[in-house]
RNA sequence: GGGAGUAUAGUUCAAUUGGUUAGAGCGCCAGAUUGUGGUUCUGGAUGUUGUGGGUUCAAGUCCCAUUACUCCCCCCA
């Protein structure tokens, strides 16, 4: 025999299991309907997409992560990264799509990074995209961020923030502070650790990275602004007052909350945050991202934002675009974390039993009638005491369990036991679905 | 990409300064109970101690290498 085989996942990848992939698809299915009610249709594209296509669009430590795969002696392709590259290369190479063009996307993406379970980063993992393209008033930036807010409320993730930026308030920042244009993701990179290491730590932070002292300090002028929304927009505008670009970032902030407002989204979960950057290139406008408030350190469950140009840059017309991706393993690992996953092994409602040889005919009709009825029921398959079915029905908590034995055969009744409570009846055949329907709260 | 830690049964963990045949809980299988699970009682099965080398009279235990996994930073979903 060949070597022994050592069977186990490739890293960072992991099989979800029935009992997790119940839950996910609970999780799939609310997410999913909440794409759809606002007008959200699907979308899929292949896992694998040309290496030209990838690289280029999410910054240097972005193409770092990027799979390639290697075959006939050269790289030319790659995994999916995400899945707001392969929209926009469906949108220039289908013409015909009614603009403005709304869709959906769950599906997994691949990055070469280092697997950390517990702050659920993973290789291969799901993203759950709603995108609008064609758009470029900010009714289309407010109802994505309302969209997230219904969704991460509907999963029961408990606290949550949804943190907002724009990146023509950095650019703006940082032609405020007089610093060159490469300089903008060191700027936010060092403030952003402002909750982290403090004043004395950014400060520290930024001389390290060689900037000067009067632009700390000016950078100190904008860390100094604070209070609600609209009061720090009405500041920006005032230190943007000769800034046109940095004035076009807080203008559509502005309207970005009143639409908010507008589509009735409580504003106490979303936060305006300067420094919030954003790795990915192809941002333009508004950027967004969201995370527990309980558990902080899995960092960010959605992110999204404005990219007027990607799909220009793919070749195809200049649509303005926006949206934002829902991370389903991350969301599935704060609740688990928080231990909401309520465990199910099955999906099963009835198990029919199989009493003896005679009344295998008996048992697989029943059987056959409630799934007619559309109740989940499975038939036990072997011959064999009732213990060991029973067990069965127990070990899988499913809920009922039908017992059609001689007695029943010889009065016409049928039993059936509720596990939960351990009690028995007997009931006429006619009234089988019936009384199941009721019992599984199917009848209104 | 940088740093740290862990590895013993299906699983969670034991095993004295290195010292006989590596143990226990849970789980699993069987019986008590030939029409009934979840409780209880009785019995049973399961290991190349991650892998390879080294030190030693003797290694699960010490050393080196390797692999896997985990954690932190970076970055992100």
């Amino acid at each position: 025999m060949a070597n022994k085989i050592d069977a186990r996942n490739f890293k960072g990848t992991r099989d979800y299991l029935p009992q997790e992939m119940i839950k996910r698809n609970e999780m799939i299915t609310i997410i999913r309907s909440v794409f759809e009610k606002y007008g959200f249709v699907p979308l899929e594209t292949p896992a694998v997409e040309y290496l030209d296509i990838l690289m280029g669009k999410y910054g240097e430590e972005g193409d770092k992560l990027i799979y390639k795969l290697d075959y006939k002696g050269g790289s030319v392709a790659g995994m999916k990264y995400d899945l707001t590259i392969p929209l926009a290369r469906v949108m220039t190479q289908h013409n015909h799509l009614v603009l403005p063009f709304k869709r959906y996307q769950i599906q997994p993406v691949w990055r070469a990074d280092r697997p950390q379970p517990n702050q659920g980063r993973y290789r291969e993992f799901y993203q759950c995209d709603a995108d609008i393209v064609g758009v470029n008033t900010m009714i289309a930036d407010a109802e994505i961020i309302n969209m997230i807010h219904q969704i991460l409320s509907q999963l029961d993730i408990g606290r949550f923030v949804i943190r907002i930026n724009h990146r023509k308030i950095l650019s703006g920042i940082t032609a405020f502070v007089g610093l060159p244009k490469n300089k903008e993701i060191d700027l936010c990179r060092g403030i952003d650790k402002l909750d982290k290491i403090g004043r004395e730590g950014v400060l520290k932070e930024l001389s390290d990275q060689g900037f000067k002292e009067d632009e700390i300090h000016k950078i100190f002028d904008i860390l100094a602004i604070e209070g609600d929304i609209h009061k720090v927009l009405t500041e920006l505008k005032n230190i943007f007052k000769n800034n046109e670009i940095g004035l076009q970032g807080v203008i559509d902030l502005e309207n970005i909350i009143e639409y908010l407002k507008n589509l009735g989204t409580p504003l106490e979960n979303i936060k305006l945050d300067l420094y919030l950057a954003r790795g990915l290139d192809y941002y333009t406008g508004a950027i967004y991202e969201s995370s527990s408030l309980d558990l902080p350190h899995i960092g960010s469950l959605t992110g999204g934002g404005r990219y007027d140009h990607l799909i220009q840059s793919l070749g195809g017309n200049d649509y303005p675009a926006v949206g934002t991706t829902i991370g389903l393993d991350r969301i599935a690992t704060v609740l688990s974390q928080q231990n909401k996953i309520t465990e199910k092994d099955s999906l099963t409602n009835v198990l029919v039993t199989i009493f003896d040889e005679t009344s295998v005919k008996k048992s697989m009709e029943i059987c056959s009638l409630l799934r007619k009825n559309d109740i989940k029921t499975e038939i036990y398959y072997e011959i064999t005491k009732m213990k060991k079915q029973f067990n069965y029905a127990d070990k899988k908590k499913i809920p009922y369990v039908v017992i059609l034995g001689p007695e029943e055969m010889t009065t016409q009744k049928i039993s059936i036991k509720d596990m939960s409570k351990g009690s028995q009846e007997q009931i006429n055949q006619d009234e089988l679905i019936t009384y199941l329907n009721n019992k599984l709260g199917k009848n209104p």
